[in-house]
DNA sequence: AATGAATGAGATTTCATTCAT
DNA sequence: TATGAATGAAATCTCATTCAT
């Protein structure tokens, strides 16, 4: 799933009424994703997770109904953290590539931040269906808006009009994420420092973009 | 892992000697197949996989070490029907973006043909830090492959010279598999009859890659 | 292994915490040293363990990682009930004779009240070389230390000068757990009735230890 | 089992008719042997039997009805190879001394060249009571065989009056058994070369043998 | 709310033995 | 006889979930 594709939030049995039981809770929430991280979600332990959060085995069930839930809270609390590339339309009033610009290198400024939870999720939907519903909508959502102003662009003569407007979005998105994926999650970087290597991430795809988008002059 | 990543052969504890043990073996490399693409690895019981295959569940472990090997072997043999986008590079006789077409047309069908097994690979490598690195490194050099023709076209004054050609090579190969992954495996089509659609996907993804490298007429 | 070899104490997953867990990890062992004795190592089922100790198969790895694990437990708790011959080296404050006798007595005494167990133990040392080894360092260890008491009554002019100390040891040593393998582990009695079979056993062994050890008349 | 059990030998399913039925019958037996000396009657794999006589699996069966009566067989055949101590009882010919001392030299020579037979002979006398019962039997034969000659050497005052002769027999039979495995099967000796080891053992056991059946001048 | 032991269904794997060729 | 694949009945061990305290 795309980073931001948005997660129904879990029903937990019952809110911490509690100091303590916010406390605990909180403790849960992390320990889960601290453990689903590292295991993968199907090797995930309640017991390591309740361990890794100091408290009884039986406790995590005071806050979750099921493995399944903690999960589904996890994925819920993270989407606030990660991004979505080019989230941030291009407004008219600044330049356009200023803002996709910005919204890649934020993109993958966070997917470096959450490498390991992006991998549980690319593992939460090649086991759960309904996981990739959601995905495959947040995804076609996207591209929709997307297409529209690339639509616009080829309508004022600023974007290659041969272009089908809802599949260069996706596929340009599709580039980005997956970009992200090969650099980060599977740690294929170029050997530069970090930030370096980030900024060129950040240079090519932008221009990738750019290129792609624009009227060329040959024809075909 | 993209379809064409080389997968280790498992090595069965004996390859069969008799004709019968012949057709045992492929029944249960068969059966293997359709049990993990339904059900995922994790999920797959052995005992649905000999079941499939119509043999006893002991007869599975004449063939294979352990259900980990028996995928490996699935996956392995799996390769030769998957291609790779752009597996073939453009020879100088015949007009690269044919080429590069037909290449992206091919991985298209393939990945339709394949999808489920796809989304199989996407669990191993989510799972399996093994299989990721044999990812990352097949990604790799394909990329480096790629950029070497990239380079080239930017020395004869035909591809945007601003452009890193490893970061571009693979930013453009992320963006046919991933977008064959939404089509696909997550099954967001647009509708058209499967040909078109496919037709459509190819056009576009070929006329982004062509558009991404040429060099621009603006600058900036 | 002769009874009193000491055995490392298996590391349990974990220490009970509860009145209830020590009651029933209690109750595993009991039951683990009932089935072992009765079916050996081998043949016993931990389904049959659990059973026996009335609780589900699954509390038996609370207790225990593997069923050996368990096998280590029960024999680091029977050592405290098993003793040697001649654990107590005859101090020179009584008769010597008469300690060698009252050792020998416990021996046999506790050979017969643990005799399933004893059989037990010779099956492990036929199945583990580590648990082999173990008995030899502490047979090896104990023929040592009695070599020394003989080598001083040689020097004293009380034991035969020709017998080489450590080998002497540790055949007189091998003739009385041997001796009470016969007896009790394989029923060979003579038919008295119980208590005058061990006194006879007894008497005879403690008789033979200080024919064979005195000074001979003769000389060869 | 003290080495020289008789077993009853396995009626196999067929004596084998030809002389190739022969080769093969005589390899599986003596891959039986190799295999149960190396990994104990329990662990030994009748696959792994057939394989170390080069045949296959099936053959197996041809010649033995299961793998116990395989085991039977190689006990049976192993038979000629171990003596008993003092096997020969000694004759009023020659010296008693010489033909006991030549009877141990035999008995921990043969031990030594078997000393993976008799650890097998342990697991199987641990394992099976029938084999227990045959052991037992044995034991008891010899030892009331023995008990005769010790009888009549108290009746010519050349033996200590005050012993048992039945447990006295058995006792000292014990002691040469017991010795001989520690010194072979568990392998503590004592470290000078094998030969002047084995003659210590001969020696020592043998003297004290001779002590522990004079009559003492003490009395007690 | 918290604890941590108890539960038990279920999955993988082994291997003696059978059997078709 | 020989072959070697097929069989399938166990047995061990896992772990999400429940529950008594």
């Amino acid at each position: 799933m795309s980073p931001q594709a948005p997660v129904r939030a879990g029903s937990s049995p019952s809110a911490p009424a509690t100091a303590r039981g916010v406390r605990t809770r909180a403790a849960l929430v992390a320990a889960a994703r601290t453990v689903f991280e590292r295991d993968g979600f199907t090797d995930a332990k309640v017991t390591d997770i309740a361990a890794e959060a100091g408290c009884a085995t039986g406790s995590f069930y005071t806050y979750f109904a099921s493995k399944e839930e903690a999960l589904s809270v996890v994925l819920y609390e993270a989407q606030r953290e990660v991004l979505d590339p080019a989230a941030n339309p291009p407004t008219n009033d600044e330049d356009p590539w200023d803002a996709i610009t910005a919204s890649h290198r934020a993109y993958f400024a966070s997917y470096r931040r959450n490498a390991r939870l992006m991998l549980l999720m690319e593992q939460v939907a090649a086991i759960d269906p309904e996981f990739r519903e959601i995905r495959r909508r947040f995804g076609h959502t996207y591209a929709e808006r997307t297409a529209r102003t690339i639509a616009e662009l080829q309508d004022r003569g600023l974007a290659d009009p041969e272009l089908d407007p809802f599949l260069a979005a996706r596929a340009l998105r599709a580039m980005v994420t997956r970009t992200a994926y090969y650099a980060y999650a599977l740690g294929d970087t170029v050997g530069l420092d970090d930030d370096a290597d980030l900024e060129a991430l950040v240079r090519t795809t932008t221009r990738l973009w750019r290129n792609a988008l624009q009227p060329t002059p040959y024809d075909r």
